[in-house]
DNA sequence: CAATTTTATGTAAACGCTTACATTTAATAT
DNA sequence: ATATTAAATGTAAGCGTTTACATAAAATTG
């Protein structure tokens, strides 16, 4: 690879001349201007980024710390981030940990270690107080997703969780179902627990006083096996209300392996939104999560604060609750075919 | 932050000790590298890639060009590079090109710029020669996804797009179609070129004279419109075969519009088995393609290819065909339920 | 125990760029 | 034409590492 003192010396200048008019920094004669980009061209040059990040500490990158890089639901997030980032011409860079906390500081060693300009944190499960452990560097700016409200100088950016869950549980009452279930998501989720917290409390507003609950873990195999339980046990719901599409789906599969219709024997309603949702008979009433939407806000976001003065950021907490639509459709029964 | 000259100080070393304590190069007694691990832990000292990229060459990390980082086709695919890379300590930086050709030409010197130690090139609308012309830097391997056969010295993963489509399309004629539309992907597209000569070749092979097409672009909205289309025709087609699931997914939503039952009035069959697949009704007959797997698959030929002998890889073509299987559902009308 | 070999550590140059500062050249004012 | 100011270019240090080479310390040998 061609370096800048190969480009100086055949445009026949100096290697700061180079520089600026790469750059664009600095006055250079149009003359010379040309020269040098005629050098540029005839060597293919292209600045090596180690060594100008070396001295400006201005990567253009921003660092991702996803709990999982495998699930959909994520990559809609990173899809919606990526289009935003592209366009100020910054790049981005994965480290995907597993969301344990040991994994979680590795993968920040690493991105601080490649000095990111910016940082995205997802790590729905973990508590406040691992969050404080965390490896920050306190002059990179940071933007978390779902997590809980956390003291000092974090932005956020968070589902409205509670709301729709709380609304959807009004949704499934208004239909005349007393006896609703909750489908978990994985355990500690911050997500999950904001969602049966507004169904909790919908129930509780509506003086119904027993909830029904069953575990799951977001994937369509725990809500297989979730609603199977449901069903056998003695509680008998009418509905059921998963905290996500993917076990909503797995709960009609399986109310229809027992020979129950949904929704007219069972209601079965989920959250999220995911492609198949609409397209599964009964078509699935859910809460619509615009992801990808959500991604460019924290892009955005994010970018703000890269560009603000860092003592402004430093203490400017800021938590974002992004509000989510209802989407009725058939398997709660709401909608008579 | 802190640098290794400040870990030097504090642990009483040389830089060049410290370094080669974190990077388990050379012999030092167990008595200073102690002194120098407590050094780095209290600076919390991680080090700067710029620096070591700058100095070694060794990014440790592959970049990705891929068309367009927005379709789920893609994301699968990178979910397996990514799974892939990552036990192997290497990270992955995406730059997405729209599939243009001077696009791609700036990712890769993008990417060249950032030394990249591999490269991952998804373009299926480039032709050979458009390939020819890119700033390929000829020391660093690169594996390209679903490309024309290229002459000297590349590697590339593509599907069994020809055979696979063959077979699907004898399928539908053993199940009496004779009159089987074909929808195509984005022109030029390789992969959906490839899908319509299987087709053509298996309507020759067995004697049917005409094909009947229309015009697509992989998305759900195009194959409602050429399914639309095609009903409407003179042709009259009994089976639809569209390039992809997306496409078939759009045109059974066609079809059930326009009274039409499937697979009773008219077979509908796909490409890809995406997830929604199984779950549309009729659910979709289709192929199923591994594309977590040839991301996996793609990413070991890299890394190997990173590995060997620079004079070995150079002038070793490689053409990996993946294999795929036919997924028989009811969309075809093979089954009856 | 001195001589030799082996092991551990330090010194300093180099990687490819940017940029403060110095110097030269051109433009403008007197 | 000369003095003054502004624009263009060059010089060289520094960013944080790694590593070849030099040196010092420890281990081994006869």
């Amino acid at each position: 690879m061609a370096t800048i003192v190969d480009v100086a010396k055949l445009a026949g200048v100096s290697t700061a001349t180079v520089s600026r008019v790469i750059n664009e920094t600095g006055n250079v004669r149009t003359a010379t201007k040309k020269k040098v980009l005629a050098a540029v061209k005839e060597l293919n040059f292209s600045p090596n980024h180690s060594a100008q990040v070396l001295q400006t500490k201005q990567t253009k990158t921003i660092g991702m710390i996803f709990p999982d890089a495998s699930s959909i639901y994520f990559y809609e997030i990173i899809r919606g981030i990526i289009s935003h980032v592209n366009k100020h011409g910054f790049q981005i860079i994965i480290g995907s940990a597993h969301d344990e906390e040991e994994e979680l500081k590795t993968a920040f060693r690493f991105l601080n270690g490649r000095s990111v300009d910016g940082l995205v944190v997802m790590a729905p499960s973990l508590t406040n107080g691992e969050l404080f452990t965390l490896p920050i560097n306190h002059n990179t700016p940071i933007v978390f997703i779902s997590v809980p409200p956390i003291k000092a100088g974090t932005t956020s950016v968070v589902l409205d969780n509670f709301n729709s869950a709380y609304e959807m549980t009004e949704h499934l009452i208004r239909l005349g179902h007393k006896r609703i279930a909750f489908i978990h998501g994985s355990p500690n989720n911050y997500d999950s627990k904001r969602r049966y917290a507004g169904y909790l409390k919908s129930l509780k507003d509506n003086g119904i006083s027993g909830s029904i609950e069953a575990e799951g873990n977001f994937t369509e195999d725990s809500g297989y096996k979730a609603c199977q339980q449901l069903i056998k046990s003695k509680e008998n719901p009418t509905a059921i209300f998963a905290a996500n599409d993917a076990m909503a789906i797995g709960a009609i599969e399986s109310a229809k392996d027992q020979k129950l219709k949904v929704p007219e024997d069972i209601a079965i309603v989920g959250f999220d939104d995911i492609s198949t949702s609409q397209y599964i008979t009964p078509a699935l009433t859910t809460i619509r999560v615009p992801l990808y939407k959500m991604g460019q806000l924290v892009c955005k976001t994010l970018l703000h604060k890269i560009r603000s003065n860092p003592a402004e950021h430093l203490n400017a907490a800021e938590r974002i609750v992004i509000p989510l639509d209802l989407v009725i459709r058939e398997s709660c029964g709401a909608k008579i075919k």
